[in-house]
DNA sequence: CCCTGATTCGC
DNA sequence: GCGAATCAGG
């Protein structure tokens, strides 16, 4: 794969989105994560900065040992302004890096209260005492997608257990997402 | 162990 | 320019 245009875009956008540089490269495929931040760098959008103060390059040093010759800069120490730091802050930051949902990802079908072994419905509320209240943006391969509460309150999070293998749900919501036809025929009401 | 981004360097 | 390998950290 190469870095068409197109390409380039999409990695533009969902890193300006927010989205970690794995997610984009499954979006793009073709892709490692480590080629989309080697891009990234190679753009110059490594800092997804714009007025973030963020940790974002911790310079490392361990893997090189650069000589690294003498470089100036002595105690120029400048001071520009003592800020006495006011007592009260206000929060005046108005980018709150809000997230924005991937969309078009097809949810994991609703639990029907009806329709479901008692077993597994059982089975089902306990696990979800114990979920791990994942985001949407904190589901990856191995965690259940289960969705759990109401999407339109704040009461919504997927479970985020550790899912069966090659499963899109934990144990006990595979459970009840997939359940042989054998045992879901014709139970009365 | 899962994940994140950063950096290096042979290609 | 590209990205695997590697590093540092959560």
């Amino acid at each position: 794969m190469s870095w068409t245009e197109e390409r380039v875009e999409t990695l533009k956008r969902m890193w300006a989105e927010g989205q970690s540089a794995s997610q984009i490269a499954k979006e793009l495929g073709g892709v490692t994560r480590n080629a989309v931040i080697g891009k990234v760098h190679r753009l110059g959008l490594s800092n997804r900065a714009g007025s973030n103060g963020k940790p974002a390059a911790a310079t490392r040093e361990k893997t090189a040992p650069k000589p690294e010759p003498a470089a100036e800069k002595p105690p120029v120490r400048e001071k520009p302004a003592p800020r006495p730091e006011p007592v009260a802050e206000t929060p005046v930051h108005s980018t709150p890096r809000r997230q924005i949902i991937p969309a078009g990802r097809p949810l994991p079908p609703q639990p029907s209260a009806n329709e479901i072994s008692p077993e597994a419905l059982a089975s089902v509320r306990e696990v979800e005492k114990t979920a791990k209240k994942l985001t949407l943006m904190e589901l990856t391969e191995r965690t259940c997608k289960w969705p759990i509460g109401d999407p339109a309150t704040e009461d919504f999070w997927f479970c985020g257990l550790p899912v069966q293998p090659g499963k899109p749900y934990c144990e006990a919501h595979v459970g009840v997402a997939f359940q042989p036809m054998s045992s879901r025929r014709d139970r009365k009401r």
